[in-house]
DNA sequence: CTGTATTATGCACACGAGTGCAAGACGGGC
DNA sequence: GCCCGTCTTGCACTCGTGTGCATAATACAG
């Protein structure tokens, strides 16, 4: 249908010239002398020339091109995290690939075998709960590979990293829930990211430990391991609330802010305040953590940060210059959902659709 | 760095044939003796071979690439719609580049040559507001393009387009509110996507007109045009709710769910009940809407579908089959933020973190 | 045994751009 | 007039894959 796009040959013809000739002006070679140099711009830009990449990408042997890998491209992490990557790949000059592997292994390995075939020049995997097969598959593609908050455990290969603080980030928030009086504090876990929820685990139980208290039975809670979807996120935090209301807990830190969404409204169905009677904290800071009721209180984790400073890795390696990994430090935001321990316990009462705010 | 990729001359002088042979092989020819194949496709197979997709797109005159623009890649609406091109993409053995353009002109038209550099084979924009610049320069690219959900008024090109059917969905939302006894509705109008604002706008109008419904003075309220970013929407929602509350209103239907949740914020600041005393019905049912107090009544837009029916098209379009553009159908959710018309107006109060549920 | 049909393989070129090397054009010094 | 240096340009190859056409190898009919 469409004409042939004009080519540097085309150029060559219409400027009775060889196409090395073009190539070198375009290219502002000093080898071209500046008469013919100017003329071969003006045709070039006369006739519409826009470079072939995909010629240059074969011939240059690089493509200028990498590869983004997420696992759920509905992830409220994604689009910030994206972002900051999109950002520093374009001042780079280098494209993005897209790559979404639902947590489907399977998936996943076809999203590396695509990148592979494109010849990327590097892959950046965002929060996402890479398996072995993937990561095996992604060690030997012989292309730098950058983790950014990698849920799953990475073993047996020594990939580059950006990370958030997780265990620091858990013991902020539960140091904030102490110094608000409480002691009966829940840890609201997702199994389901080995890795992440063990940190933030470890992060709660050091907390609590600094301040000579002991974790009860009953005060962690973890979801089944093999949850995936998004969604369920909040359902399994509604349940593990339920579960943990019942131990006598006076407030909860959940794995992360769909958690706590999910948590509210186990709340909610029980007539629960929030924050009168029982105290929440999130983890991640997503957008939706400030417009639910209430808003809040939540760790931040600086995901356009994250995904720069992952980019900036995978260039440092791309360019063979030194890299270091990163762990990043996150931030506390005080909202809304968590205040002093209430003096008196916890009452019930019911009903959908409450007469809200 | 890293040995250059076995390529299929690599394979022809294992096998001691010639590369032609070697690439008739791989594709299953049937001019290739059956055991010269299997002999090659298993040393392929032993020496970890993989197509080189570039020198693929540079002799087969087609790159097998699509490129997706999102304006933000924060919009809510983008996950799942990315989500249903990506799917159909996959499917036709298309890869998918990711193309941010924060509602930047300079960045928009970036990102288009980019695209054009890469020779991607067709183009898909996502609720996105072109600007005309870049409307022109991808009418001249020579590839196929679809926008879905254009906000912005689409002049002089014929572009193909699959779109929600707006003004019905508008429709929906204010009958609902009529049946549901109010009259007094605004609606909260966002400018800044001028075509999506005028259709719905005038399924509004349209709705209070088949009721008999005069449409008074300061019910409808529109922000500013040139906002332009998504944190935005719910401070514009906020301001014109403040606004369309002083006129008497007992219901508003907002241009879409952010702007309903800052309706939201706008009457819990100043202590009036949702749904007991305003009604509130949003647009778009993104992810957020079932989690916000009072979960949103809104209507639904199916954004996998529309990503889905996006590519679809876009496929009939690159293999020059008959393409035909698509209003797709809405629905109402009906969930907790629209009810009866109160008895008695509207009384205040005020104060930040309000118990909550 | 020769001529022809059939099958299997290789040669050579193409896709679009980049580049080492050779060579032509030109000027200047002797 | 000759030689050498400088500047400018073209030739020819490369990147990895695909394919039309020629050709070699084999089979088969007469």
């Amino acid at each position: 249908m469409a004409a042939r796009p004009v080519s540097i040959h085309d150029i060559a013809r219409a400027a009775g010239v060889s196409h090395a000739t073009v190539s070198r002006a375009l290219r502002d070679s000093p080898l071209i002398s500046a008469e013919v140099r100017g003329n071969i711009q003006r045709l070039a830009a006369e006739m519409g020339y826009t470079p072939n990449a995909v010629a240059q990408s074969l011939k240059g042997q690089r493509s200028n091109t990498i590869g983004l890998v997420v696992t759920s491209i509905a992830d409220p992490f994604y689009g910030r995290l994206a972002r900051g990557v999109d950002e520093v790949a374009k001042r780079a000059g280098l494209d993005v690939f897209l790559g979404v592997s639902y947590n489907d292994e399977a998936a996943e390995l076809a999203v590396i075998r695509s990148f592979q075939r494109r010849r990327v020049d590097g892959i950046i995997t965002a929060s996402s709960r890479l398996t072995d097969p993937s990561l095996d598959q992604l060690s030997q593609l012989g292309v730098p590979v950058v983790l950014v908050n990698q849920h799953a455990d990475v073993t047996r290969h020594p990939f580059h990293s950006v990370q958030a603080d997780n265990a620091a980030g858990a013991r902020l928030a539960v140091q904030h829930l102490l110094e608000l009086g409480h002691s009966a504090i829940a840890y609201l876990g997702a199994p389901n990211r080995p890795r992440s929820n063990r940190q933030r685990e470890q992060g709660y139980r050091a907390a609590l430990a600094a301040a000579g208290i002991a974790v009860q039975d009953g005060f962690v809670q973890q979801a089944a391991p093999e949850r995936r979807s998004y969604a369920d996120d909040v359902a399994d935090g509604q349940s593990l609330m339920l579960a943990a209301l019942r131990t006598g807990i006076t407030a909860a830190f959940c794995f992360n802010d769909m958690y706590a969404v999910g948590a509210l409204l186990a709340c909610r169905e029980l007539g629960i305040r929030v924050p009168g009677q029982v105290s929440i904290v999130g983890f991640d800071d997503i957008e939706l953590a400030q417009y639910v009721t209430p808003p809040l209180t939540t760790i931040h984790q600086p995901k356009l940060r994250l995904g720069q400073l992952g980019m900036e890795l995978l260039l440092d390696l791309m360019e063979g210059r030194p890299a270091t990994d990163q762990l990043v430090p996150v931030e506390l935001v005080v909202r809304c959902s968590a205040s002093r321990v209430p003096a008196v316990t916890v009452q019930l009462a019911a009903g959908p659709c409450p007469a809200g705010s």
